[in-house]
DNA sequence: CTGGATTCCTGCTTGC
DNA sequence: TGCAAGCAGGAATCCA
């Protein structure tokens, strides 16, 4: 799933394609474009400005008030090829040619994704919550969010509109790294805790961005290629088998619908 | 307001 | 071995 580190990997690695022009844009599917503030057509001869990125969505800045929002849901992937390129791949539904002999293209089979064209990004990226990489996330912050609550403290965590950038797998590691089970009550965790999982949300997606992200099952960076970080993980999709550090064997629940790895032994 | 369930979608995995 | 059902999940939406 493309979470945080994985959508700034694509961002970094499509970084040369900026001040790049954009030639034209190739549609096979109408609705992967969820919301459109502008005709298409606005957005030939405009130059990418800027590629940003906001909680997990990529931002393309072309004007003021021109930008191309893409979210990739789970399956989704945003990378770059040369334009001459015939390499077939089976559910490309945008391709957006450009002055520089590339071509950035769009696929996502199970389109839980798509492309936002925004005259307002902030109206839009505004409702986000915390980045996680920042100052502004840190204790204080994580005990105001958490106080009261009684949801789930892994639940709390995917929520974009408190913290954004976290999905499934980094909050299992994160979880996982703190000694936290995922299931305990967002109030219930102690300053000491507050404290430990601040730091291990910030130590996990750091060194996911390191090694490129984490390839589960379809993710690519910029350049199509898998990241690595699916090496370092010691819960996520490890149901079943031993827990690195204690040897228990990680078990696997849902929690807020959503699959959950832990290990009872390390995580309290 | 809070928190849980439901929905969208395809492809891989599971079970008979 | 083959096929159908089950499962996976980000985020919007709905409901109690």
């Amino acid at each position: 799933m493309p979470e945080l580190p994985e959508i700034e990997t694509i961002k970094r690695t499509l970084m040369a394609n900026q001040g790049a022009k954009i030639d034209k844009i190739k549609l096979n599917r109408e609705d992967i474009i969820r919301r459109r503030d502008f005709p298409l057509g606005q957005l030939q001869n405009k130059s990418i400005g800027e590629i940003a990125r906001r909680g997990k969505y990529l931002w393309l800045v072309l004007d003021r008030d021109r930008n191309i929002i893409i979210h990739l849901g789970m399956s989704g992937r945003f990378y770059q090829l040369d334009e001459t390129s015939a390499e077939a791949a089976k559910h490309v539904h945008a391709e957006i040619y450009l002055s520089n002999g590339k071509k950035l293209v769009f696929e996502d089979p199970r389109r839980f994704g798509g492309i936002y064209l925004l005259n307002d990004p902030q109206e839009f990226l505004g409702r986000l919550g915390t980045e996680p990489l920042t100052e502004e996330f840190n204790p204080a912050y994580l005990n105001k969010i958490t106080r009261q609550r009684k949801i789930a403290i892994k639940s709390l965590l995917l929520n974009q509109n408190l913290i954004s950038g976290i999905g499934n797998i980094y909050a299992d590691e994160s979880l996982f790294r703190a000694g936290i089970r995922p299931d305990r009550a967002a109030g219930s965790l102690t300053a000491a805790e507050i404290d430990s999982l601040c730091g291990a949300i910030k130590q996990v997606l750091n060194k996911s961005i390191d090694a490129q992200g984490t390839t589960f099952r379809d993710y690519r960076n910029g350049f199509n290629q898998e990241g690595s970080f699916q090496k370092y993980l010691q819960v996520y999709g490890r149901e079943k088998e031993q827990c690195t550090r204690c040897g228990e064997i990680i078990y696997k629940q849902t929690i807020g619908g959503r699959g959950s790895h832990f290990c009872v032994q390390c995580q309290k």
